[in-house]
DNA sequence: GCAGACAGCCTGTCTGATAGGTTAAATGTA
DNA sequence: TACATTTAACCTATCAGACAGGCTGTCTGC
């Protein structure tokens, strides 16, 4: 008695033309054979070859483009992913500042490491503004972003970038009511202002000491807001 | 003289689907109206809703069972995900090391505080298994990875885990030739131990420390191998 | 009471027809 | 000859109809 698994033709579909692109060795931007001499190639209808191609311009393996043609987008690119189920939303939180401090942790050693004058200056500019925004008593959520943002660039690790990248929308949360209230920001600006000086001084360890103290405070906020 | 983005059928009728999945309230599970209906709701052809179909079950919103109906997936699930562009192997790998130890130090950070009895077996079992192999001369390759494997479990961050598992792919590399020859595994199998004396003694920064250690051997490798 | 036939609903797939985007060659005009 | 326009060939986009086959509850004969 075996549970048998029927395979639905443009599952079978979709993985010989991935096949196709490997052994054409079919590079971006190269143009795949039209629809009609697919479903020849592979004996197929046309509704199942476009429902195919559907699902690898969902998961970004092609490209379909009305008029033209079908082309292979970038290959040699990396591309993760994963999910969460996401239950307490407290714990939640708790958990992502977890992974900023792993991940920002380690990015602000590499900044300060590496960090040229260019950039440093960018870095700069960004903390006058800070200041500048918050003596003026505006709202400095954007610029703090930015600030923890730009630190991530510096690092120039770009797997580190995507993954920060792709939890954006969560470090978001820090920064927005009710966690991101005022109290928090004028509690962590001068964690800022260290962070910087850390950097500027080529002082991996000092900075993230700093970091973490700031995240610290982001726990403290989590813990009694939430 | 504007160039008019012209909108694709499947793709408004994909947007539709998750407003109705929204504004109906739809929880993992649920059904959604056939496929006959769905068409006359949304007053298209078959096929554009099919190839919608398509689309949303690529990125996980709905899955399509045949002879039984359409369901919405799991409904409260963060997804991450991100792409990077390979171009140099060698500066690569440089960088996915970086996140791994930006990843796992935080995990065995946290591995080393909130470890339990139980997962301190479970761990020892590993390096028992560890030693039993390594001293038989059999590849170790796969209990190193469940060594490592094990630790970022204990740290009980779930989007700490997606992220590792996401890029499961990539330290993979570190454990096959040409990377992970004997020699490398003879050189870190000593910090494995001293890992997991820290994690049993609850001692994080010792943990962090080693961890460190065994990867300045990986660094080295790729630096000396590539 | 139960097994098997059956009907109704649903997805899977194929096909023919029509619309419309893209490009380059052919054509007409100054 | 130089340039704008038309046309044809090639593509994708979408619709509608038809048929195959999976799933489930009901109905029927034993």
């Amino acid at each position: 008695m075996k549970k048998i698994q029927k395979v639905h033709v443009h599952e079978l579909v979709s993985q010989e033309i991935q096949n196709y692109i490997q052994e054409s060795k079919l590079k971006a931007g190269d143009k795949l054979p039209s629809v009609d001499e697919l479903t020849r190639m592979f004996g197929v209808g046309r509704s199942s070859l476009r429902e195919a191609l559907r699902y690898l311009e969902a998961i970004e393996i092609v490209r379909v483009e009305n008029g033209k043609g079908i082309f292979v987008r970038d290959v040699d690119i990396f591309r993760f992913s994963g999910k969460i189920k996401v239950e307490n939303e407290k714990r939640f939180l708790l958990c992502v500042l977890d992974v900023r401090r792993a991940l920002e942790g380690k990015a602000i050693e590499l900044a300060a490491k590496r960090i040229t004058p260019a950039q440093l200056e960018e870095l700069a500019a960004c903390v006058t503004e800070y200041r500048r925004m918050k003596e003026s008593g505006l709202e400095t959520s954007e610029v703090d972003f930015a600030f923890h943002r730009q630190i991530i660039k510096v690092a120039s690790n770009p797997i580190l970038e995507g993954m920060m990248e792709s939890i954006s929308v969560l470090t978001k949360k820090f920064f927005h009511e009710p966690l991101g209230n005022k109290h928090l920001f004028d509690a962590t600006y001068p964690f800022h202002l260290t962070m910087f000086d850390a950097i500027a001084a080529n002082d991996p360890d000092k900075a993230l000491v700093e970091l973490n103290k700031h995240m610290d405070c982001v726990e403290e906020s989590i813990k009694s807001v939430l």
